[in-house]
DNA sequence: ACCTGAACACCGTTCAAGT
DNA sequence: ACCTGAACACCGTTCAAGT
């Protein structure tokens, strides 16, 4: 950190990796554009040029996340040709893994206004990500253990249980058991839900 | 509002009352102590008296929001000696409709710290929240119609569906299907998972 | 007890000017 | 093309002083 260039070299890539660490370790509000300038060694001014407004860089935070989430769950996904419990339970605990070790991330990813203009990248991102949880179900349907109905539909209730649970359990909303043990009740509680008529 | 008297009367009702109603219509971001006091016709270090800090407004707002939606789930548990599937249905539907009608509150609720100092009666308002899960799910047992279990790991696997489907409805993922249909699909869901061995 | 009004140390954003 | 450095209009918070 002796002598600084006058260009920086890698700006944007350099304010993503340590807005992502700040979000990570001091959450969403801790987050400032002047600091990280500060922290990098830039102008106040210097952010600007590679992302416009504080919003975007946080977009950008969370299309990364959609993205490594995506890879995440997709390793997991990788155990093709296996039962769909066995499936279901690796994609569970690589969602819920990845929401638990960066729960701010996964806050912003889902409180990001994904709706009217928002980044098109992070629209397709998060499409990517439900994508996954369409793929299981096709493949759990074609192997017999899954109910029948549009697999779009039978997804969400295989989603939203997961997405519900890390976000009671990172926000310490005061459940009276384990994390640990609340995982697995919700796993089997999706699975039997899942299972055919 | 003429001549104010020196004063305001209600400071710190009327500060909660703006505050909420800034927080539905324009969000989270949106809040702002010195303009709540501009609007209130007050000066800027007015609402110290009241609220020590902004996340002590925050933290009321959101204690007033677990109060609310206690009471709302509260009219739809009354329908006590029905069936479980039905009194799972209204109180499903108590719950998604106050969520859906003030996301940004709902984020609130559940982001707040609720672990370390936070407001005790805060956490004392989730935990009656959490209780009415359990409430509804011993009920269901002792009718026979819901599986055997702790109730609190049988009620984590009610409320994590509700609040997962919520969470995603409310951020705009591009979720394939119509709300309305989705929380039918997730209240079926629930049921089946609910429904004895 | 409750509020004013000024101050302090921050923000995000803008933009001429530099290299 | 990329960044500086100063400016602008905001913040949350603090605190003597007023009523």
């Amino acid at each position: 950190m002796e002598k600084r260039p006058y260009h920086h070299g890698d700006l944007r890539a350099a304010l993503l990796a340590r807005a992502g660490q700040t979000l990570r370790e001091r959450g969403a509000g801790a987050l400032s554009l002047r600091e990280l300038a500060r922290d990098l060694g830039v102008s106040p001014g210097a952010p600007r040029r590679h992302f416009a407004t504080k919003q975007a860089l946080l977009d950008a935070l969370a299309l990364d996340g959609f993205e490594r989430l995506v890879e995440a769950t997709a390793a997991a996904q990788s155990s093709a040709g296996r039962p769909f419990p066995e499936r279901l339970d690796a994609m569970a605990r690589a969602y819920v893994g990845f929401s638990l070790s960066d729960p701010a991330l996964v806050g912003l990813m889902f409180s990001a206004k994904h709706s009217p203009e928002a980044s098109q990248g992070l629209r397709e991102a998060a499409l990517r990500w439900v994508d996954q949880g369409l793929a299981l179900i096709r493949d759990g349907q074609s192997r017999g253990e899954v109910r029948e109905g549009p697999p779009d539909r039978v997804a969400l209730t295989v989603l939203a249980p997961l997405h519900g649970y890390t976000g009671l359990a990172s926000s310490g909303v005061p459940l009276p058991q384990t994390p640990d043990q609340g995982l697995d009740d919700v796993i089997a509680a999706i699975a039997r839900a899942c299972a055919p008529a």
